[in-house]
DNA sequence: CGGCTTTGACCCGCGC
DNA sequence: GCGCGGGTCAAAGCCG
């Protein structure tokens, strides 16, 4: 992981109360699937520019967390379909201190086969048939970002070889399916547009990297700036109390200031 | 020539 | 059992 923070730095009140709100597990897991340091936001980003809270996505709740630390109803932003897979009832994760794995039993299980094919493709296409319903596998953590763009595939400073493409039923936008090119780092994501705004790409990310950023020059990141507004949408699967789903709604404007501190 | 994208085929889970 | 949809593979082609 990156190590960005910066020095002399500690996270602002506003960034506490952010962290706070999401359980400071989560956010830190958060700070770490973005493969930035939460110290990366100290310089009072947050007292300027509160985060948006979506916390509970079940009945489509919008939250704000204001700078005075309160939640407030927010603008209508819409629950993101593909998350509902993520809401069940599930009982409450148990997030462990090192990641987020923290993916419910049945989300795991769904998850399984395609762990085992990201280690060992072989065994499960074309030899491994032989299903182990029951086996535990490792956790992959998730999470989505909204973000307003008319590029689909945005420059986050990591490799990625696109490897599918779908189509979406009833979108008229393709979905695309990418993974890490970094030997060894089995992080994939997917990339579509929403349906509903298709001003508005949807990227979730699987897995964490195991390697640092590859690019980390500015002029990869102004040119990410440019291309984004104006913000970022970050979900939990199943991190919030009960198993529900909770976001993180972190505006562009808010990650590009922090990484033009670098 | 290596790395990447494209794209049709394939596999699998799930609902009916 | 069957069809559908999501996810992945892998060959072919493109590009710098």
């Amino acid at each position: 992981m990156a190590d960005m923070r910066f020095p002399g730095e500690n996270p602002s009140a506003a960034t506490t109360a952010a962290a706070e709100a999401c359980g400071g597990d989560k956010w830190d897991s958060f700070m770490d699937l973005l493969g930035v340091h939460q110290d990366l936001f100290a310089p009072s980003i947050f007292d300027s520019y509160p985060p948006l809270i979506l916390e509970d996505i079940l009945h489509e709740e919008v939250l704000q967390l204001d700078t005075k630390h309160k939640f407030l109803p927010s603008p209508p932003f819409s629950a993101v379909p593909e998350y509902s897979e993520c809401l069940n009832n599930n009982p409450p994760a148990t997030p462990n201190s090192s990641s987020i794995s923290s993916l419910s039993n049945e989300e795991a299980a769904n998850d399984e086969q395609q762990t085992k094919a990201d280690e060992d493709p072989d065994k499960t296409r074309k030899v491994g048939k032989s299903k182990k319903k029951n086996q535990r596998k490792e956790r992959v953590p998730r999470f989505a970002f909204m973000t307003k763009s008319e590029i689909d595939h945005l420059d986050d400073g990591y490799r990625w070889r696109k490897y599918g493409q779908k189509p979406v039923k009833n979108c008229p936008f393709p979905r695309s399916y990418y993974r890490c090119t970094n030997g060894g780092c089995g992080v994939k994501k997917r990339v579509e547009r929403s349906s509903d705004d298709t001003t508005i790409v949807v990227t979730t990310y699987e897995g964490q990297h195991t390697h640092p950023c590859p690019i980390t020059s500015r002029g990869s990141i102004e040119f990410a700036q440019q291309q984004v507004q104006p913000y970022i949408h970050t979900s939990f699967p199943s991190l919030g109390d009960h198993g529900l789903l909770q976001d993180i709604v972190v505006p562009t404007h808010m990650m590009n200031q922090a990484k033009d501190q670098v």
